[in-house]
DNA sequence: AATGAATGAGTCTTCATTCAT
DNA sequence: AATGAATGAAGACTCATTCAT
């Protein structure tokens, strides 16, 4: 039991080069994970891409599983900021915040290749492993509620009667689900399509039309 | 190389037994990474769940990948005949045949925990494996194909304006997106509610009112 | 125990066509010996190669050793005949005869490509196999005795003085070595070229010149 | 891919120490195919032999094949080492620097039962091994190069006509038949009965008598 | 007599983890 | 703090052998 993890135990909180660190090897994992899939990502394979040595890992998390957990939790946490950010910056109209949104979801910050490509590979595994589970369901559902609220505002706007909880399932299902399609075949949906999607979904639901 | 392989290889039927085997395995796979998950799955517990030895594998696979793939293959054939057949059956009206499609893909025999359970946990890793990622594009790309040319007449019956692809596209990652969810926090995404979500889903394109 | 086995082990004649298909499978054995190497043999590439199913070794020899023994005692009693044969054919002349035995010894039907691959493959083993070392020894000294006896006579004839024992064995070993030779760099150690480096060291130890 | 064999690739020196554990292993392995052959030769117990885990081998080399590759490559420079050695500290005469040679051959530092039994082990494998091969063909050619020099110059000095390049050929497989022969009856091919054929052969080429 | 399905022990290989330096 | 040597459990795969048909 090393010093690192007995003072993470502790609650307190690692010094600035710990967390140095800890987020080189995390940002390694997630190269590591896009690159060559989950299944091919070995301790070593990800210390070699963050230009540590082997046993480094051992320091600053518990385990591999502690560390993927945590590159998982990573992506989860920039990919919820920077659709908040860009939801944020969009102004005060539900309407235009979700076509922010949906921008935000398939455009970088928040949509890059190594974040979705971590997140697809992982959301498979969600079922089996309780860690992963917990994180993918808190994700989606702060997701669906945040767009089940603006949903119900911009319906209100634009006098449209809607099921704001089912829309937003909906909603959030349909991002998945193009994500995954955009991992496991990128020439079919490409990034632009998958947005243009959402926004037509969008329109449709408010009753604007959009070709 | 294994002698089922080199006669396949030869073109020889393999015989009535060996068929027996290989469906034993197929399934006893199918219930193993349903139950344990992907990454669980060992040549040892397939075997156990078959209820034979492990070197059984050899005779019949070239290798745990080969069963593995195979398994995947199985899935996706019996969801697409069960959707196929079950569309079929709906009579000539496309958008009765739209809807079809849709009940089938979240009730048996398509959907069934098992085969959705296979389906999901290995469609994060087609980005990964050539010869999964052809299983995923090739079952996709008929399903929207199909859902692509039934858009398109029901839209002409109904008098509305669609872009069929896109809207073929949308649907397919909704229904992916959908299964995805189900899998990873089943209480949040029930089948019976993932059903509603796509056939609201369709009746909004075709310009039909569903609350 | 299966039955033949049990005959063998009363020391019964096998039938006609039990003799057969042990002769089938030795020289599937020597072929695929000869092919692959002594390392890549299997029971099922032998089989394979005879034209029959794995199974059947069983019948006929007591293991996998047993039929690798018997092939090995097979080339070993045909390369032995075959010289001898030669060498009787060569009239009464010990140094004739010799000379006839040499020639035997890099030339068909004694000295064919399979027998003396397998014969080569196989006697790196000898050192640790009991059973082999025991026809390796054999061999060789029966050789080495013939020889030896008609190198005395040949140099008596000759009035020649050597010592016929330490010639004999400088010969068989020179022979084992060209066959290694030939075995492993054909290029450099051709059959030809084999006969010849005995032919002129068994005219020098006579007397006689030959260049 | 382990990281020795990596950082091999990347023309980087290995550390001591990794030297050190090669060495180990390799004579394990060397110790191991003496004492058991080739066949019994496993992991396990060269690992068992050296002292070490069995995970260790996959530090050091990139598999068992390779660490055998390694071992006889090793064994076939001792040998040549130890050879050239002993034909440098013979002088400047040719002839007595072929029966330096031919001592070498058969007495320690050069022949040691362990060497020897390595080489002969694998000699009726080079046929098959692409690289096994290459390591028996360079060895046998530098040798007979040498050899074919030495008897060229040795011959005009005493003023024998001789063909330098066959009579190599027959020394040097006169040398690989006696020690396959010592390896497989050591009774009947002692090494010093050996050393004396050698001894022999070469006075009888160079019109020396020796009884 | 012949087949080939089935077994399971044996082996290589991978890799997360530990730990001395 | 950092390294990388060392471990050993776990897993895939091979293959001689057995045996029911």
């Amino acid at each position: 039991m090393n010093e690192i993890v007995l003072r993470r135990r502790q609650n307190r909180k690692p010094s600035r080069i710990a967390q140095e660190r800890r987020r080189d090897l995390i940002d390694a994992a997630i190269r590591n994970i896009a690159a060559q899939g989950y299944d091919a990502v070995t301790i070593a394979t990800i210390c070699e891409e963050a230009g540590y040595s082997r046993g480094l890992i051992g320091h600053y998390f518990a385990g591999k599983d502690d560390l993927l957990l945590e590159a998982v939790k990573t992506v989860a946490a920039e990919l919820g900021a920077a659709i908040r950010d860009a939801t944020d910056k969009a102004g005060p109209d539900p309407a235009a915040r979700l076509h922010a949104l949906i921008r935000a979801s398939f455009t970088p910050p928040g949509f890059t290749p190594d974040k979705v490509a971590v997140w697809v590979s992982l959301t498979g595994t969600a079922r089996w492993s309780p860690a992963l589970g917990e994180v993918y369901r808190e994700i989606w559902r702060d997701y669906r509620a945040g767009v089940g609220r603006l949903l119900a505002r911009a319906a209100k706007d634009a006098s449209v009667k809607l099921d704001a909880e089912r829309t937003a399932l909906t909603f959030s299902q349909l991002v998945e689900g193009l994500w995954i399609g955009w991992a496991a075949d990128p020439d079919s949906v490409a990034p632009d399509l998958a947005e243009q999607c959402c926004h037509v979904y969008l329109d449709l639901v408010l009753g604007m039309s959009r070709t």
